[in-house]
DNA sequence: GTCTATAAGCCGATAGAC
DNA sequence: GTCTATCGGCTTATAGAC
């Protein structure tokens, strides 16, 4: 009858792959919150429900661990980033619609935790943060660019730095309000800010008679 | 002769308050640069050429140490921020000149590493990101707003959001390309930026033909 | 106040049973 | 592949001489 490989039944009923995903999942859950040399390998383990050396044999060091966690979570925000509303639509309606669904998105926890890593960790893991530049950053920026310059109505003087003065506001906004807690001390608000915005891009391209 | 307290001249030239100063120099030095929990009070004392029992006679433990500099820094930064070069100047010659200076301030070494360890450990120590947020950003915020408000012919919609759209945009740029290495690999340059934002700001109340 | 020496515990990484 | 047990080394903080 049944002499091997039936024990799986009872507590260990995951496979290794499924173990891999379960150290990921534990391991982003206390880097993002703790930071890189806030981490210990017990910790997660711990909180992962695996052993110290079952990691290990998943993964080279610590090092090695975090280096394929922080990857594998900045290439899944490229996915769902700016898949869908892409490129088309009236300049008032559109950039509206992009500046609230950008706030909306950097403002999860999720994604102020990763951002507040990468920071943290840009000098001591510089290639992270040129990973997070090129598939992020920069991906945004030329999205917009090209946008701004599909639309010569607008009068923009230079595509690429306007796309940067956008997305850099609405960045910096998060970064103020939501990482350096910002909220409770400044009145000012993201729909404040968004209305400056648009009124900025779309002013400049109307006839205007200044008051004076 | 000589009995006591002469030995002073060899190797102990300093006094204790000397001493803090020393500690807190070595502080900076170790903490800016490998954030809280990757500093050894081991390495603070090595680097300050001080004991570690020294530290912990002037401070009460990690904790308080790191805080008492990090305030400090950050008052310093206040106190040579935006002082001499006050509200007054044409518009397009005084923007331009202090987005300059805040860019050129904003990409040395030292002001970079102090941004990164706020946003590091903006988690663990909110009272520091308060602090930051209050001394530097909003008043910072609120000068400009002061200048915006004052200048009625540059028809702007709400003075303080402008004013974030302009510092904002600033720290952002320096954000992508000082801390996360973005120079390496995008050719969008700080004058570029400033150009854009000078034409943003300007081109909105003069009288423009849309050419279509 | 400042030093050397040390306590007590946690760290990353590994050895060996199964 | 996964576990328990353990090894040096480094950590924060303190004790005691001077």
């Amino acid at each position: 009858m049944g002499t091997t490989k039936l024990k799986r039944n009872l507590k260990d009923d995951s496979s290794p792959i499924e173990k891999r995903e379960q150290i990921l999942q534990g391991a982003m859950q206390v880097f993002l919150t703790h930071g890189y040399a806030g981490t210990s390998m017990d910790r997660v383990a711990a909180i992962a429900g695996v052993s110290k050396q079952t990691i290990y044999s998943h993964f080279q060091d610590k090092e090695g661990l975090f280096t394929v966690l922080i990857e594998r979570v900045t290439i899944d925000r490229l996915q769902g980033e700016l898949g869908a509303e892409m490129l088309c639509g009236e300049p008032e309606v559109l950039l509206r619609r992009v500046a609230y669904a950008f706030l909306e998105r950097m403002s999860s926890e999720d994604y102020l935790n990763l951002l507040r890593v990468i920071v943290a960790e840009s000098g001591r893991f510089p290639e992270l943060a040129e990973l997070y530049n090129r598939t992020v950053i920069q991906r945004g920026r030329q999205i917009l660019a090209s946008y701004f310059q599909a639309h010569p109505e607008l009068n923009i003087l230079d595509p690429e730095a306007m796309a940067h003065v956008f997305a850099g506001t609405l960045v910096s906004f998060c970064l103020a309000q939501e990482i350096l807690h910002g909220k409770l001390i400044s009145s000012l608000t993201g729909e404040r800010v968004v209305n400056e915005l648009i009124d900025l891009v779309l002013k400049r391209s109307a006839i205007q008679s200044p008051n004076h």
